[in-house]
DNA sequence: AGTACCACCTGACGGC
DNA sequence: TGCCGTCAGGTGGTAC
């Protein structure tokens, strides 16, 4: 699920949980999801230290060491669990962190497809990565430059992390499912009408969808992303809704409203 | 510059 | 029940 929300979400458990206790155990269970560093050295890097804070930008999460900072990308299926008891161990921990309290914080993900890392800082992070602003950070102006700079088809610029960071396939279907544009509609023609409601439907979606805290069953009834399937009915006009290929990916939007 | 396709992994699900 | 193909909310590389 690791688009922005379910990544904001994996944040604020991560505040509310593993926060400011002293790592004594670090076990990576699958050392091709580290970017960059050697398995020693990583785990040298976290053993003896605390997670003092964390931050999130686009789909990475960071945290804290004092001395350089955790990143955690979640692939396709990655999440975090924290919990006491070792028989509650989740399947496909990647990466187990064991605190002095006795707590146990992992890293989950059952396809591997992940990252994880040490960095010098979110920032440097960004700027070596070539990643866009945060989807929630990006203004107006910007946002317009940014779509404005590509003739490619919305749903990909949407979904491209090196012009905004954050946005995925169903968010993105989302955002143009409230905007009630078709996801293949060209980025660098929508006009300011357009580009100012899809601007809107960006913030509108991922607030609404980090309030609900990313689980698709507690999303509005006016959201497609329970929609998406064959013969599944658009909550705004009641008609189809449609799959086509973007970019690799399967697309649904509502053929009557998205134009 | 933009797009299609493959690869990386593993699990779930439908069809036979 | 078991095997097989297909698909899955991400990213990065290749070739056109």
């Amino acid at each position: 699920m690791p688009e922005l929300p379910d990544v904001e979400t994996y944040r604020r458990y991560l505040d509310a949980t593993a926060l400011h206790s002293v790592i004594s155990g670090v076990d990576l269970r699958a050392k091709r999801l580290l970017e960059g560093i050697s398995a020693a050295r990583f785990g040298r890097a976290l053993r003896g230290k605390s997670l003092r804070s964390t931050r999130r930008h686009g789909k990475y999460l960071f945290a804290d060491l004092g001395d350089g900072w955790l990143l955690m990308h979640f692939g396709m299926t990655g999440r975090l669990a924290y919990f006491k008891r070792a028989g509650d161990d989740p399947e496909h921990d990647r990466l187990l962190l064991t605190f002095a309290d006795g707590w146990h914080l992992a890293y989950v993900a059952p396809r591997k497809l992940g990252r994880l890392g040490i960095v010098d800082s979110p920032e440097a992070f960004v700027e070596n990565e070539g990643l866009g602003p945060d989807a929630l950070e990006v203004g107006l102006d910007e946002f317009r430059r940014i779509l404005g700079g590509t003739r490619s088809m919305i749903k990909s610029a949407l979904m491209d992390q090196g012009r905004i960071a954050g946005i995925g396939n169903v968010y993105s279907d989302e955002i143009l499912f409230r905007a009630r544009l078709h996801p293949r509609a060209r980025s660098d023609g929508l006009g300011a009408d357009r580009t100012r409601r899809l601007h809107r439907a960006v913030r509108a979606v991922l607030e609404t969808a980090i309030d609900r805290k990313a689980d698709p069953g507690a999303m509005p009834p006016s959201f497609l992303l329970n929609h998406r399937e064959e013969g599944g009915r658009c909550p705004r006009c009641g008609g189809t809704v449609k799959r086509i290929s973007v970019s690799g990916r399967s697309g649904w939007y509502c053929p009557r409203c998205q134009r």
